[in-house]
DNA sequence: GCGTCTTGTGTTACCGTGCACATCGGTTCC
DNA sequence: GGAACCGATGTGCACGGTAACACAAGACGC
């Protein structure tokens, strides 16, 4: 016999509050007078329960206030109908978009995403990584980078299916949906050069330790790559602050390139936040856009289009790739499903607006 | 004997892909050569194991790529780490920041948010929750609104800590951190009337069907109320579009309008979205800010700071809101937490900048 | 009339983990 | 030298649900 123990006392040790006691599929079998299978008919409509069962235990669950724990059935079904989500952040239209996107697609076979976003680190993501797995997850969608190797290991070990989204990596882990964004930023330089610029520059972040804006860098590489390829120079090309971009980067980094020399006629923001902080800055500045100065942007976003002048930009549909992703997912997730990698590019458009000069 | 069945198959009737089979902490046990519990106590660093066993069992888990199941976990522990938050959209900076902060805090316990969104519609609110609660979580943070009855029955039958943010309502379910929109819309009304305009007007967008922007339409009502009490018309407030509103919005209500007679002098939009966009359309029309129009917007969103005229707003941090938000949880999840309802009012500053013209 | 099928319901055995307690060898204490 | 204690580890069961199978009763075919 225990020689102390005053009481037992159901609280744990750790200073956590007592669980609260719910209705359990138990309650409700003893209620309604069947068993807890009938129970379990009812609440997942499987049928095969008499109309007068089902209202028997419909009345019971409805006194009760029972709501079926998923977190018992998951563990039952071993299917938790949980989709992880990885994202830089959400503090971002595009990537909110892509998130719509996936619920959109997914509501119709009840799963629910399960969002993790990292900020920009590499550390941050193989923690929240890890943190997403032990929740069972049936398919991880991750924003496309520089993975660690931990990560990348992790994901190919979770053995579901993974899918990379908003870039197409040369070699993917599994699936990936996207659009190249070396190819966005050469595509940008190529229709800058197309209109006869000379000294044409860029803008975007620049990696600090673990800090990474891996997409923003492709595009930044394939603009550089294209202008060398025009025999042009990159030394217009400023990466400057960590990720993200935003209107501010923008705003400061319009100040350091209006300094440089020779001045630049064209500017490619790796993002629209970033041009339009820049097209902003410099109407401070009594620079006209485009007269002074060409400015283009990338994804599109809903502000690049009311500005004065609009934004010429490089639209991508991210709540598009969501839904897409959504649906790739349902096609893996079924039972017939081949898991050959798949690879869908979404492609992407040159939105001409008026924020750079017509040709000469 | 089956006449057709041609194999037995472990397969779901139901088109599903076969679970993955994980390694589970009884394979690391026999692997160490150990029992589950030791496995677990490594796990979950708890002590009370020998240095040598922990090696062996952390190679064991390394070798196998053990990642522990937190849903077996939960159901066992009877607690998740979830922590639901439902908000209108995460298209939103606004609501987006929320997320960030709440996750911010919540993060040093290892809690998980599970987001849901509503779109603004009532019925998918209350279906999101349903999905929310079979997962057990901790507790439920949800957007400030009217809720239909059901679903303010179920919050408050779910026995766990409820906190309504971003606004403060007159009966609020349990607890509510956030402000009075209502206090706002009187806030901005007072402003405008303050700087001497006559007509004054105000934009927002209307309830359509089950589609409400509670908050926005609390603080056009506090806004006409304001006006009301000092004796000036409320006919130029206008109701227009579905939520939630966008620079579109702004754009299409900036022509409504102009309109109207008498012409408004200065006009309130029920956020700086839409504020951005009638500014916008305003100078595309020729009208200018603030000489011939003043305009206000709520949210302080970080476009506003940067257009031109920079925006005179309503500002609340959101992302405080929600680390705030956070640390509440935390409290109340805490063991020796009191059950008072706590009520805690984050405020609201007017931003002057310069689209409002100053007194005559 | 008997076997077989169909329908509705119950029984059993898990799913992967953590809590409470048991166990066991080796102190320490007086 | 025996009781009490301690550290390290193991055992049994519970968590809330579901898959698979068992079973009873009636319908049906020939």
């Amino acid at each position: 016999m225990t020689p102390t123990a005053p009481k037992p006392g159901r609280r744990k040790a750790s200073a956590m509050r007592a669980p609260p006691q719910r209705p359990t599929i138990r309650d409700v079998s003893r209620l309604a007078g069947v068993s807890r299978m009938t129970v379990s008919r009812v609440v997942r409509d499987l049928g095969l329960v008499l109309p007068q069962t089902r209202d028997r235990v419909n009345k019971a669950i409805a006194d009760l206030g029972y709501v079926p724990d998923r977190t018992a059935g998951s563990l039952a079904t071993r299917r938790t109908g949980f989709i992880a989500l990885i994202l830089p952040t959400l503090t971002n239209a595009n990537f909110a978009g892509v998130a719509h996107g996936l619920t959109e697609a997914l509501r119709e076979r009840d799963y629910h995403l399960l969002i993790a976003y990292t900020d920009y680190s590499q550390d941050e993501e193989d923690r929240q990584l890890r943190n997403l797995l032990a929740r069972r997850p049936e398919a991880v969608v991750i924003t496309s980078s520089a993975h660690r190797r931990a990560t990348s290991r992790l994901l190919m070990g979770a053995d579901i299916p993974v899918v990379e989204i908003a870039d197409l990596p040369r070699q993917p882990l599994q699936h990936a949906i996207g659009f190249s964004n070396y190819e966005a930023g050469r595509t940008a330089a190529r229709y800058l050069l197309g209109r006869g610029f000379r000294a044409i520059g860029a803008v975007a972040s620049s990696t600090e330790g673990d800090l990474i804006d891996h997409r923003g860098e492709q595009r930044i590489r394939g603009f550089e790559d294209e202008l060398r390829m025009a025999g042009r120079s990159t030394a217009l090309v400023l990466r400057h602050g960590r990720p993200p971009v935003s209107y501010g980067h923008g705003a400061a980094v319009a100040g350091m390139l209006l300094e440089c020399r020779p001045r630049p006629e064209a500017v490619f923001a790796v993002s629209d936040l970033s041009a339009v902080g820049m097209v902003m800055e410099c109407q401070r500045r009594g620079i006209r856009i485009p007269e002074d100065l060409s400015v283009m942007g990338f994804g599109d976003f809903e502000i690049g289009a009311q500005i004065i002048p609009p934004l010429t930009t490089i639209h991508i549909d991210f709540r598009a790739l969501g839904r897409r992703t959504g649906r790739l997912l349902l096609e893996l997730l079924a039972a017939d499903a081949s898991d050959a990698p798949r690879t869908i590019d979404v492609g992407l458009t040159v939105v001409e607006r008026a924020s750079v000069r017509k040709a000469r």
